[in-house]
Formats: structure tokens, sequence, C-alpha cells
DNA sequence: GTGAAAGCGCTAACAG
DNA sequence: CTGTTAGCGCTTTCAC
């Protein structure tokens, strides 16, 4: 490394260091004169500040951490993509780390993040997070948090998502709407809160409609192999099913390519519906119906609330929940 | 922020930080005793080493940087991911930057990672780079770099790559031996090396098998519209085509985009085949014949080299170039 | 307008 | 086995 430092520049110019840095830094005080020269040195010498050393007395860094169940799923490349924009503007710089979705390494991810001294922390659970407390505990350090898609129930802190419940209930109404009866739901873990949500969207849609008996969940995983089994498991039993409606686009599509591979028609014996809108559903065949979650704006909007926080230095810690809106999306599945 | 640093725990034990410190890593020297004691104190206050100061005097981080084009491709987000797991397991953080295609962007990224003082770089190149001058300057300093998928030409370091030419010709040869003859070939921008070779492997599996005339490229981008708009015209202009190879695999779909709008049947009237074997190819209706090209791997792979050589402390800059293999995946559309 | 000195938190000689 | 000292590169009082 190359590693020029002010005090190269200042034995250089035979003049202190102090008088360099401010010089760099534009500092009202210094000479005209002596700016143009230590600035002109400075770029010959490819002189680039230590933001490692500048960190350490400033006590803070510009670096923001992401925690993210995968990167790979398109929802949080989006959200992540988002994120980067802001805070590229903002002049941050951004750490990603994956949970893998799993609870342990989410900690350490945490752990080693908040070692770092990063500025603030963007954060979406994994599926097996089965306590929040760690987080809630940084937070009262002190350590800026903010939530994002899968927010946790118990901690007051800032939060993005949408209205889960809402938009499972209004999916799940148009699809009885349309005549469905016999819808059945693919869960998603019950330990995540935007799974609840949506389940009880489902549910009370159901019920308000009259149709409770009908009623039926199948618990999974927020991945394509659990849409793809649950319907095996459907058609295997000879369940009478009319309609599909999964807690995300990965397991809609898995149950997608189960029912062709059943040669089930879509959406004249069963009707199936994903969420999230994945791109990939507009392209697949029949094109899925699901509902819009602005990915890129959450991870935006999470980023500037992120920012704003650090940067009001409030420590406030207040609870500030965005709801960003969703919209169903009607294409040829259901 | 709680900032409990080694002086407090010496403080409140009376002995020397150097005495933490030392307990802290184990050091040898230090009586089990003492090691205890610090230990636990340390636990007690929960303190957390300050990796900012430690980089500082270590002259440096355990972070490593990676630029690509943009987050949310498919492809990028798996290498992204494969980074991270290598990473992770090395004790190292990740560093993400994108490009979002533009040199200027991807410079001042690049910049700020090595102001940043990451301990080495991962790069994938924007379309747009014009030339690589900085990236060479900043090896020449001593800045580790690996590139990856799009990588340079006349620059000595280590790349993780496929074989774009061979891949390509062996794809345009299948089409040939299938019957196809008026292969039109959507090229990506040519200031990318990886497009400059899969197009002289189209041009050269075309030539070997005597259609020299039937040779036709469309330059655009390696987006989806890019695809969508060469169909347009291709029909737009009455052109006879039987057979369309793209790029990419998100041009590959733009141009089936509007091959359905113009209701014109795959592959009876025309043929399609992409490149890269994103997760959507198969879910696509008719599933689309491609090549792949292993993207998680491929980051593995590159992290795995950056690491070796930051480790290795070598700054030999010596040329590494690591051929990952690609196979055809031989679907519907062809 | 500029310099000297201290300190951010840590590690690593060098002494004992 | 433990303490003292110095220094990583930077910013920032406090002097002059």
């Amino acid at each position: 490394m190359n590693n020029i430092t002010l005090k190269n520049i200042a034995d250089l110019l035979d003049i202190s260091v102090s008088t360099v840095s401010r010089a760099l830094n534009g500092h009202p005080d210094i000479h005209a004169d002596t700016k143009k020269v230590v600035n002109q040195t400075a770029q010959e010498l490819n002189y680039h500040p230590n933001i490692v050393a500048r960190s350490l007395q400033a006590k803070r860094s510009n670096q923001i951490g992401i925690i993210v169940p995968e990167i790979k799923h398109a929802f949080f490349a989006s959200a992540i993509s988002g994120i980067e924009d802001v805070a590229y503007n903002r002049g941050y710089t951004v750490i990603v780390a994956q949970s893998n979705e799993e609870f342990e390494r989410e900690k350490i991810n945490l752990n080693s993040l908040y070692t770092n001294r990063v500025a603030g922390v963007l954060v979406s659970l994994s599926e097996t997070t089965i306590d929040t407390d760690y987080f809630d505990f940084l937070l009262k350090e002190g350590l800026n948090i903010v939530f994002f898609d899968r927010t946790p129930e118990n901690i007051e802190a800032c939060k993005v998502q949408i209205d889960d419940y809402q938009s499972s209930l209004t999916a799940v109404e148009y699809l009885i709407n349309k005549g469905y009866k016999k819808i059945v739901h693919l869960a998603g873990p019950k330990k995540l809160r935007i799974c609840q949500l949506r389940k009880q969207g489902y549910e009370d849609a159901m019920a308000n409609k009259g149709l409770e008996e009908n009623i039926k969940c199948i618990e999974g995983s927020m991945h394509e192999t659990s849409g793809y089994n649950a319907v095996e498991n459907i058609f295997n039993n000879g369940s009478m099913v009319d309609a599909i409606f999964a807690v995300n686009d990965p397991v809609a599509i898995g149950a997608l390519k189960k029912l062709k591979e059943l040669k089930i028609k879509i959406p004249d014996e069963v009707a199936l519906m994903g969420f999230s809108n994945n791109p990939i559903t507009e392209l697949v065949d029949p094109k899925l119906t699901t509902t819009e979650q602005p990915a890129y704006e959450m991870g935006k909007k999470a980023a500037e609330l992120l920012i704003e926080q650090i940067e009001s230095n409030s420590n406030s810690n207040e609870e500030n929940i965005v709801i960003l809106p969703t919209k169903m999306i009607k294409r040829e599945s259901t």
C-alpha cells in the first residue's frame, strides 16, 4: 500500500501536520497559498486520507451494516440496492452480511457489525429468529438499528414495513369474490410476524365470508421447495382445493412447478396467488397474480431513516413505524 | 454507544492495559488467573474490542470490498452470496458497492474502498468502463484486486472467469446442428470483453459452418429492454430469422417478451437461447436453453483467491486466471 | 495563519 | 508473568 500520510506531506513542505490537515479540509484559517501548495502536493503524491484513523478519532464510522436472510433473493437484492443508492449519495458505505436464515449467524453478524463500529444497522430478521433480546440489548447500548420487512414485534425501534395483514386480507377477499371457496394457504414459519399476519389476514377473510370450515393452512418455509412439497401433499391426499394462496412468491413458484408436473391447469382447476411481485411472477406461464411489495423503496426508506437517526445523534430510540403501500397485481393465475 | 475500552478494564482491575490486551487475546505469557478475571470482567462490562483501532494499528482491515454493476441482477446477487460465505468463514466482512454500470461511479467506489483501507477488492466491470488505468494504478500501489466475470483484458491480475468464446461457440454450433441457419446474435456492449468474446464465438461458429453471410449482430446493453427492442426491430424490418442467440439471459427474456407479444411461436418459428442460466430461464414458457455460468462458485473462488493474496502478503501481483467450466442447458426454446 | 501537543483504542517491542 | 512506552494517522484544542 502507498500510505502517504499527512506527515509525509508536512515534512516535504516543511510545515506542520495540523496545517496540512486543515488545508486539506478547507479550514477557513489557512492561507490560500498554503492550501494551494498542500492540495497540489497531496494530489501529486496521490494522498488518500486514512478513513480508519479518522473513524477512530471521530469515534464514529461512515459505514452502515445490513443483515438480511439471503442476498440472492430478489426481494432482498432489490432492497440492498435501494439502501446502497441512498448510502452512496449520503457518503456512507454499506457492509452486507447474510444470516442464511440462521439465528446464530444473525447474532454473530450483528455482533461483528457492532464491533466494527458501524454507524448503524439495517435488519430483516431470519426465519429462525426465536428471540430478539440481543437486538434490544444493543439498541439500548446506543446502536442505531432500523428494521425492514421482517420486523420484530416487541421492540421499540424504527421499522419500515408493509401492512401484511391488510394486504393478505385484500388478496384473499379478491379470490373469494372471484368465486373460489376452497382456498388453502401455504403459510410461512410462524416465528416470523409477517407470516402470522398474512395468515391472520387469510383466516379473517375466509371467516368474514362464512368460509371458516374451509380454512386450511400448511406451514412451511419461505422457499420454493416448501411450495413444491406442499402441493405434492395436498394432491396426494386428494384434498379438494380450488385455490392456493402462498405466503410469498418463491413458495408460489414452487407450487407452480409441482402443479405443472401434475398437469393441473392454472387457473382452471386451481388458482394460484403469490406475494411480493418478484420479477419472475410476470414471466412464468401463467403469469402470477401477486401483491406488489416495494423492495427497492423499502430499502431506500429504511436507509434514509437510519441515516437520519445517525446524524441527529438523538439516540432517542423512538419507535417510528413506516408502512409502505402495497398493490395487488392481477394476472392470469387467478 | 457503550464503548468500554481496555483501559476501563485495566483501571477496574488495577493492572496495565497491555496485560488486559494480552489476556483477552490469549497470549501464552499471561497467568491463567489473570486471564480468568480479565475475561470475566470483560464479559460483565460487555466489552467489544474496537476493530477500528485495531485496524489502524495493524495497518490493515478485515474488510473486503466488492464492486458490481448491479446487486439485483441474479448473477451478481449469487456471486456476492458466494463471496460473503467465504469471507464470513475466514473472518472477513464484506463491503458492497454498485457501479450501476457507470464508469465514474465505479472509480469513485474503488477510490472509496481504497480510502477505507479495505484488505482487498473484488470487481466485475461496468459496461461503460472505457479504461482500466485506475485499477492498474491502484494494483501497482499494492491494492489487492481480483476480477471476476467481467474481467479486463490488459491488466495483470487474478481473474476468475469462464471461457466466453468457447461457451458461445459451443452454443451456436448446437443451434446450427439443430438446423437453424439464420441465427441473429443480440450482442452486448463491445467495451466488455466478455461480449466481444461471445460475439466472436458466434461469428466463428457461423463461419465454420459456411454461414458467413448470415452473420448478423445487433449491439445493445446487457438488459431486458435491449432484447425487447432488438426483436421489435428485427421483425419490423421483416428480416428472416429462425433463431436468436442473446448475450445473456436478461436480454433473452426481453426478446421472449416481445416475441410473445408478436405471437411468434418459440421454438417453431424462432428459436431462442440465453446465457447465464438465471433461475428465471427455467420458469418461463417455453423454458429457455442457456449456458450455465456458476455465479455462486465464481464468487467463492474469487473470494478465496483474494484472501489468499491478502494473507500471503505477496504483493506479487502475479497473474492467475481461473477458468470455471460452463455447461449448456438444453431446454424447450431451441 | 500556523505549530505543538494530546488523544481516539489498540498492539507490540523492550524491560524488568 | 507484567508494566512502560511508543506509535498507527488523524483531528482538535490551546498557544503564539
